[in-house]
DNA sequence: GTAATAGTGTCTTTAAGACATTATGGA
DNA sequence: TCCATAATGTCTTAAAGACACTATTAC
């Protein structure tokens, strides 16, 4: 009653796709990689599945060692399977691809592998241009999936609060639509629309000010994880293939 | 320059859910073991990936050697990945899920495996009943999520189409929506969503008569496969549960 | 003061919900 | 004839889009 040895054999990775927000642009993290293949190139944090560990252990395991980021609170979740056969040269290698976003936290870019981690804006890398990374195996498919991915979620989901540090302004939220989706929503309506969803943001009573306006109230996640109706996403108004 | 023999070693499976809709109820294709383990017991169509063998193309040729269904015109879509360390008594075993969605078509059981196969109600596949069939693996988690997968996909894409066979009425359509959300939908209302939804369906010109009523106007799927706004999903006014 | 951002209010437009009503066949 | 289903039309309601406008801070 065991399988034969060669029945379906793989190698089993996991690869993270994360990402944050900074400066009003989405940004993915990806590794520089020292060794080959594709040595130099840069890659999604990612790597072995050990054995009687779950996927997502793994996948959060990989974030702390490779990157430095502590994944206890960052959202995660499977993205997609990348099995073609020759997507690894060094034999066959599958990779379970996760999509994980976190709030732009400075986080420790120390320790041995984190030293070569950093954030690239996402129009760069699915754009390639000069001064963009090259990116190693299908890791371009896989950004692009994971970046469609949250663009498509954040439509009849709350995820978008997993972008912002808590509390937060609903300005705070609005410029998280406005990064993923690349569009200018309007300030009155949008805030109508969320403050109208129960249990997407819960007051905090507090205020905090914001450059020079109004001081702008604060508010925490709510309980709610699906948005009914969606969030409709306008056509883009900027180009979200450019930076 | 490659992976050592025991870096993340698994045997790799695919597992198809397979959906149809019949007499009005929503229905899984299942398989009945024949070896251990779980031999007696019901389950996925599906088996390992061969070298060089993408992973599509193993669940198609996996649903066509177990159950005598020719892939090709069906709908065919990753699910999910299940990797579980202990999930299958014989080892390492990770499977990539797929989703299917077809027409009520006969299909021919014939040939080796197929003997086996046969379609089971969602319904008592989710609920555990007397009359139900017993599930190997953890393939009720896998049902469950593709049943998931579907109904929330038919309120944002054309999908429903994949259900029915051409042409089809507006009623046929109207069916699907029901029995796979388990509601009663309004059919002017139903009709004028589909109709003002640029794509979804192209007109025949022809006509069928459908029992003793009107004669029904016959469609084919259009070109759209999202829809923008989506299928509002009313409250179940059924239990999804139960039959 | 001005600029900038938060927040309120209102009118319009779109689309869904809830029907009533007519049309056209079969039993 | 009645019954079942298709198809059309209308009124209501929910919610988004497009603003004008006020409020409160920094400079």
């Amino acid at each position: 009653m065991t399988v034969p040895d060669d029945a379906g054999a793989v190698s089993l990775t996991v690869d993270v796709v994360l990402l944050t927000i900074r400066d009003g642009r989405l940004c993915v993290l990806l590794v520089e990689r020292g060794i080959e293949p594709f040595a130099g190139t840069w890659a999604l944090p990612g790597g072995f599945v050990t054995a009687d560990e779950d996927l997502e252990a793994a996948a959060r395991r990989e974030l702390a060692e490779e990157t430095g980021v502590d994944a206890g609170p960052v959202h995660l979740e499977q993205l997609r399977t990348y099995a073609a056969p020759h997507r690894d040269p060094r034999g066959r290698v599958v990779t379970v691809a996760h999509l994980a976003l976190m709030p732009d936290l400075p986080h420790p870019v120390a320790g041995s592998d984190a030293a070569h981690a950093r954030w690239w804006p996402v129009d760069e890398v699915l754009t390639p241009t000069t001064h963009g990374p090259v990116l190693a195996f299908d890791h371009p498919t896989i950004v692009r999936d994971g970046v469609e991915r949250a663009r498509a979620k954040l439509e009849y989901t709350t995820l978008a609060t997993s972008f912002v540090a808590e509390p937060f302004t609903l300005g705070d939220l609005r410029s998280v639509y406005e990064a993923v989706w690349g569009v200018d929503l309007d300030a009155p309506n949008f805030r109508r629309k969320v403050l109208s969803t129960p249990g997407f943001v819960v007051d905090t009573g507090e205020t905090v000010s914001v450059g020079r306006g109004k001081p702008a109230g604060l508010y925490h996640p709510g309980e709610a994880t699906d948005l009914h109706p969606a969030m409709l996403r306008p056509e883009p108004s900027r180009d979200l293939t450019r930076g």
